[in-house]
DNA sequence: AAAAGTACTTGCAATATGCAATTAAATGAC
DNA sequence: GTCATTTAATTGCATATTGCAAGTACTTTT
């Protein structure tokens, strides 16, 4: 078993349990019905600040028509706030509405609970090499550049 | 920004990237057609031995029904073989066939190229680091036993 | 001002999902 | 031993998600 297979292992165990599987969201996590997608939707509104759909749509990589249903979906839930860009008539801006921004800090909270009974287990110093390994990751990710996605194309 | 959201935006990014929102693979990776869901099956069927469908669907997080279906569908093409249990008739244990063996080795080196990729940004020391971690983050979740998921409930 | 390109939306057909109900087999109670 | 209960897996059904193709509205190019 070579180092390569053993890192792949690592990373589809560990994605899996992630929450790459079970699409729908639940109560206990959000109140409100929010799908995994429209989770990662609403996390990178925020983190992007009013970008356009395009640019979302992009960074999560999930094709345009889909983005294009699950915003209507979050904008009638209440979540999700819609403008015309200003400088390009055909773009759309997403922001977060109070409600939105409501949703997603119950997220946050869940998650960070969640997160804190798994770093629980580790000794302070593993907490500091992993939170930093993961940002290693993910730069590297960045540089690498292969269209953004790891485990498959397009 | 606190540490435990930094590492939720940490976690959530990687995730994503490594491929949680598109769930249909492409040739390129495959040359089958083997949607994320089903390369998972796969991946877990060689990992676990002879695994009942139960004990696939469980490590997986996804719904028996819907399991039952795309394994359904992995048989027909040729990628998974069910036999019915001795020890129990009502369990039907998996196996990977020749063929899915092939599209499995396939999809490794696919990853395992990408992964060079990614980790030939970084030095040999932080290769080393990031490796140990991940398996150090895997180790914690299972010790935590949130029932083996973290982004989502259920 | 016509042509080409871009951002987004809708129609549609294929696929995936989860719940409820069913079958078949094993286990437990008596 | 037999009847009730539990467990593994499958199917029906209703709903949701997906991506492609085609369309609209706007902008840029020529």
């Amino acid at each position: 078993m070579n180092k390569d297979y053993n890192i792949r292992e690592q990373l589809q165990i560990f994605v899996r349990r992630y929450g790459l599987l079970n699409a729908a969201c639940c109560d206990e996590c959000c109140g409100e019905q929010v799908s995994m997608v429209q989770s990662h939707i609403l996390f990178e509104v925020r983190r992007l600040d009013s970008p356009s759909m395009q640019r979302v749509s992009d960074e999560l990589g999930i094709d345009i028509t889909t983005f294009s249903r699950q915003v209507k979906g979050l904008e009638g839930k209440g979540l999700v706030a819609r403008r015309v860009s200003p400088d390009d008539r055909r773009v759309t801006l997403l922001a977060l509405t109070a409600e939105g921004r409501v949703v997603l800090d119950k997220i946050d909270r869940y998650m960070a609970e969640r997160l804190e009974r798994i770093f629980g287990q580790m000794s302070l110093f593993e907490r500091e090499t992993v939170v930093r390994s993961l940002g290693l990751l993910n730069e590297a990710i960045a540089r690498s550049d292969q269209g953004g996605t790891i485990a498959c194309c397009k």
